[in-house]
DNA sequence: CATAGAGGTTTATTGCAATAAACCATGGGG
DNA sequence: CCCCATGGTTTATTGCAATAAACCTCTATG
């Protein structure tokens, strides 16, 4: 694992493969292909350049990932509040929550997720 | 204003109309020459493009927003909710919050904005 | 009345993510 | 023993966002 950036079609791919993984490469390929319309040469650039920066392994034609989902979520998440939110969580629920209704599900997990942040 | 889905550079130079707004079109050329490096015909370029999406407009050499941050703000957020976390708002705050302490301050300002979404 | 700067437009060029074509090696089954 | 599927690599090609060059008009002004 490096650096978390991912573009859209990587995204896209890594999430074929948290969802299938361990998978067999080959097996890769003709999901790829029918889920995002790859060629199978696409596929396995795909994972090379994924291999080379650390995302994911391929070893004896299978395939895993060595980043998990919640890793890249919070990447991305840090990363669109650190570009459109000044970092601020407040500023990012004012806006996401614009007009929004929460349910009282809803609101109570996030209220224990808040207060279990709290130091 | 139409489609909100932004370019990276496209971002950026809204960012600072939006700091400067309303602003004459050749001190934006300036601005954006420092800021971002850009020549002026990238600047003109790029005020061009979104005045055919109808999110700025340039009349009388005068640059405005027709987009508003917060609206950006919020199909951004909504944008990666989708994306990434299947548009649940506790998932995305589990992966953000993750081994992150917030102080009271924040902790209250947050509560408080829950409880006024919850219908 | 030329000329410099403001305020553009038209038309490339560049850069890189996305995608694929073409080729190669190996091992197991008819 | 050959051929076909598996499991790849090497090397383009494509597509489009990002950036810019070159050119144009108008107006104030020395």
């Amino acid at each position: 694992m490096e650096e978390l950036k991912l573009f859209d079609a990587e995204y896209k791919f890594l999430d074929i493969i948290w969802e299938l993984e361990p998978v067999n490469s080959t097996e890769l390929t003709k999901v790829c292909m029918q889920k995002l319309g790859w060629k199978k040469s696409t596929t396995y650039t795909m994972i090379r350049k994924l291999s080379e920066r650390r995302i994911l392994k391929n070893e004896n034609a299978t395939v895993t990932a060595l980043v998990k989902r919640e890793q890249v979520q919070k990447y991305e998440s840090e990363a669109l509040l650190d570009k459109a939110f000044d970092g601020s969580l407040p500023t990012f629920l004012s806006a996401f929550l614009h007009d929004k209704k929460l349910s009282k599900q809803q609101a109570e997990e996030i209220q224990k997720m808040i207060e279990d942040a709290t130091k």
